[in-house]
DNA sequence: TTGAAAGCGGTACCAG
DNA sequence: CTGGTACCGCTTTCAA
């Protein structure tokens, strides 16, 4: 691999030309720049990114790390910020997390030896202090799908609470007075949250829900089923469910449908994400629209922005809102 | 940021040293081994990767090509290559090429400028030339999803023309006869070869398709319900579909039971890639497996492996065979 | 066992 | 407009 003092001794100038060259620099004369670049096409000649990065203190790097590349969710949030790095010229530097706080803290450690300045983090398993600590070592870390009070305007997140009452208020309007629910097993922050807005702006109607009709199980959609299969043997009589995710409400539909219910001419079900598969599912899946992607560039922004305005006090953490998407999975109630 | 100086300062030692101590180098006194570690702990040094990769001419990088990480196939390659990169403490960096020749152009550039020395990529778009010359510059350049014979070697691919021929045998085991296609209208390899090995094994068998049951349409869902709607209107009978991929598969799957068809009683629906969303359609999709994320690993390693064994021939690209997945949308035809 | 010093490939300042 | 040169942070001989 050439470097730039080949370039500078074929073509018979400094290398201190090449560089201006490299970088449009001003003042270099005409023939010069001509004769610089045609020798760069020669050699093949290409700047090594690590030498610039050493010297100039800058990276052309965006850090991300996401649990794993499997689950479409955090595939699309890795792919909101390559959207943001390649309108900088930027590249995704993917550190994996695997679901546990000491790979959390691996994949950051990774990317600090990188000296990447920017990072999108999307950490479920570290504690607030640790988060915060390391907010302060790295000033273009954002924190994705997490709130931390102290440092919020370097967060974006979305208001899960928001979600339940959505679902809420569209069941309502579609005359349900008994529902169900289905939340994961695992008490994080999310299934919590999304229940608490569910059942809050039910009980302002005055509906109250059964707490025999609230099932905790795998947030997949096996854990649908078993959830559903659960609520059907209660005896407990409902006509639409609240389903913490899109994959488990598939698989409450699949149990549904199995037992001979309709969806949604008995019951409705109305899932939470909108993750790829709610639109290839049959009946398509009524569901809230988490704007991960969007979300994501929201954050990388927000990182290259910290980094351009460092001091100022501009930059803003952001609290997005999910959407209703109406498909065929709910209906009216009869 | 603290540097190797600092640390050097603090301890009252020398860069060198400390650089051995970094590096668990040989021949530190214990006692100046435990107060630079401890310094090293004070200061939150951590080495910057660049520097290293400069002086060491090594890369901590392993690279990524794919048009885009939103397509869950892409997703799982990255993830595949991931895993590697992982167990050798390297990390991904990840270019994303949108589908077309200048984007991956690009997107090597850019790992090449950071002379990462280990790439595995997904190219549809560059010509074989190309990526021979790409090859010859870059010694760690795998490619997946694509054979070119001078550089078999360094290539990873799936045996599309099988996957083609098992769909058929699985077909034709189930005494369907009359069978129709459905197939990319984008007549790249993958495709052509897929509908190639589908119609040899037939016609084996002394079974010809009748041409008016091959349709080509969009690779997506709405593509597979537009080839059906062709299909069912061309007025010829068949018991039985080989679709190109999955989301084509569901689409097709979604038209016929909304004409009254039942899938599988009436007419069996066999997709390829086995994507996740096979497993969430009802009926569960009947596919074949495409192993790309095991591909993926593959490709990573072998792009690992050139780099330590260069000049030895031992390294081998490899070809992949599809597998049956026999779920629920194919069946005996009665 | 430790330190001094020569780079790795660039950038940017200072002279000319 | 161009060249000389001092670093950037680290690894790696070579001596001590």
């Amino acid at each position: 691999m050439s470097t730039i003092k080949d370039v500078a001794r074929v073509a018979g100038v400094s290398i201190a030309t090449v560089s201006r060259v490299v970088n449009n620099g001003p003042k270099v004369g005409k023939k010069t720049r001509v004769k610089v670049t045609q020798v760069m096409e020669e050699l093949g000649y290409t700047p090594n990114a690590n030498a610039r990065a050493l010297v100039t203190q800058k990276s052309t790097t965006l850090g991300v790390i996401v649990p794993a590349l499997t689950d479409p969710f955090f595939a699309s949030l890795a792919n909101g910020v390559d959207t943001i790095a390649r309108q900088h010229n930027m590249q995704l530097l993917l550190s994996t997390s695997q679901q546990d706080a000491e790979s959390e803290r691996a994949a950051i450690n990774l990317l600090i030896q990188q000296r990447c300045h920017s990072i999108v983090m999307h950490s479920k398993k570290l504690t607030d202090d640790e988060l915060v600590d390391l907010c302060e070592k790295i000033p273009g870390l954002v924190l994705i799908d997490r709130v931390i009070d102290v440092i919020k305007h370097k967060c974006v997140w979305l208001d899960n609470e928001e979600g339940g009452k959505i679902a809420a208020r569209h069941l309502m309007s579609l005359k349900h007075q008994q529902v169900a629910c289905i939340s994961s097993k695992y008490q994080i922050e999310d299934p919590t949250l999304r229940l608490r807005g569910f059942s809050q702006e039910l009980g302002r109607a005055g509906i109250e829900i059964n707490s025999q009709l609230i099932e905790y199980a795998e947030p997949n959609q096996q854990g649908g089923e078993i959830a559903t299969q659960h609520l059907l043997a209660s005896g407990q009589k409902f006509s639409a469910i609240f389903v913490y995710n899109d994959a488990m409400a598939i698989g409450a539909i699949s149990t549904l449908e199995d037992n001979g219910y309709r969806v949604p001419a008995d019951i409705s079900v109305i899932g939470f994400d909108d993750v790829l598969i709610s639109r290839y599912s049959r009946p398509k899946l009524t569901t809230l629209h988490y704007p991960i992607e969007s979300m994501a560039q929201r954050a990388a922004q927000l990182s290259l922005d910290i980094k351009s305005k460092a001091g100022e006090s501009a930059v803003e953490g952001y609290k997005y809102l999910p959407r209703l998407v109406k498909r065929e999975s709910t209906n009216i109630k009869y």
